[in-house]
DNA sequence: ACATATATTTAGACTACTCTAAATTTATAT
DNA sequence: ATATAAATTTAGAGTAGTCTAAATATATGT
């Protein structure tokens, strides 16, 4: 695969996960920042070498070899991701850019010897999961926080938007992964919380508790 | 620069150390693996952007723009082995492949946090010199084993040829660097050597000693 | 159901890089 | 010095990926 047709894949996973099955061709335009007669021409291609089912005007999915494609892409990312925070001292906001270069490197050897090193992570440095050499990740049980009744106790696992501008105001309010954190009030007019978090209160809005991964305390 | 123009600089770079300084376009079409007309547009193409001294028929030379470019390239490749061997246990002879794929990632802080990482290496793993930042590297005094006279005692530093097949052969008869070696015996018939390697006695070619760097012991 | 808006595809063109084949320049031999 | 060989460049074409503009298919509102 070329580094244009497995950015193709990738982004084709990522909107095939969230929601329904058939991909647009204009959503996959809008993520890639390209132009849909672009994304037609690139899907006809990924067709004809069997990576993604394609129907003229009814979108995309991916076929089963496609998928496993779209895997190792992924976990090739993810643990490039692991190893800038952990090895190199990057910041959780930091790390996309030069990650979304180092998952195009072709060699089994070097990322299975990395996950080595890594001590096999299970979730990347947004508590996102990394798949493991055969494509499976433990699906993790992580529940947005905006979707939790009152009272839940629980530790922030993940984010479900990761841009820069989302890390970065985490970082600023001291919010990080691992964190305990308790739900005390809920406004019913805003959906924003009270929260207690590793001991402190503090105020989010609908949007960020809807952008919060919290795994709920054991039970 | 896209990942040709680098790979042009980088066999300019190489093809102009050994020799003259005027690098013929059908010794880079050679090197590369590509026909010599495709080298004279990639050429004209350089010399458009300042990166090389360009007349027709008359060879190639790199720029000081040129140069630095090479180097930053070179730094890149020869950390990238550092870093395979040390951290994730490669040997020697693997390392070549994967680092021409390394060596092109975009990114000023992930190559300084490697660099630190390793803790400023000044060779990589075949004994070649790793530019710092700044494109400085320190020349090692060292010398082609088969250029030294009798009884010179010394440390393997280095090899001339890094092909696998050399490194292999190497491997096979316990010869790494930082050996110690003493040349007992020069053959003046075919300019084959009997040394000592840590110890014990070994017959090898002109060939071999050709390719094989040492230190000579301080003096 | 029909007009209109939106989504998608097609047609044709452009850039970067590569190639083959032919033309041109430089080097070499006698 | 001139013929011949070797090296190099030019001309023209091909592939991968992208784009714009136009054509076509699907969805939506009344």
């Amino acid at each position: 695969m070329t580094r244009s047709e497995e950015n193709y894949i990738k982004a084709i996973f990522h909107l095939g996960k969230k929601g329904t099955k058939e991909v647009a061709t204009n959503s996959i335009a809008e993520l890639m920042e390209t132009k849909p007669s672009s994304v037609t021409d690139m899907v006809k291609k990924l067709s004809e070498k069997d990576l993604v089912n394609y129907r003229p005007y009814q979108g995309v999915s991916l076929t089963a070899l496609g998928n496993k494609m779209a895997l190792g892409i992924i976990r090739k990312h993810r643990l490039w991701e692991v190893f800038l925070v952990e090895k190199l001292d990057f910041s959780w906001d930091e790390v996309h850019d030069v990650a979304e270069q180092l998952e195009h490197i072709k060699s089994d050897k070097l990322i299975d010897s990395l996950d080595r090193l890594l001590g096999f992570p299970e979730s990347d440095p947004h508590g996102d999961p990394i798949p493991d050499k055969n494509g499976e990740f433990k699906e993790r049980d992580r529940l947005l926080l905006s979707d939790v009744p009152l009272r839940t106790t629980g530790v922030c696992v993940g984010v479900r938007d990761s841009s820069t501008t989302f890390l970065k105001f985490l970082d600023k309010n001291n919010i990080a992964l691992g964190n305990q954190l308790k739900v005390l009030e809920i406004e019913e007019f805003d959906g924003s919380l009270m929260i207690d978090i590793m001991g402190k209160r503090m105020q989010i809005s609908h949007q960020i508790a809807s952008n919060l991964y919290i795994k709920i305390k054991d039970q």
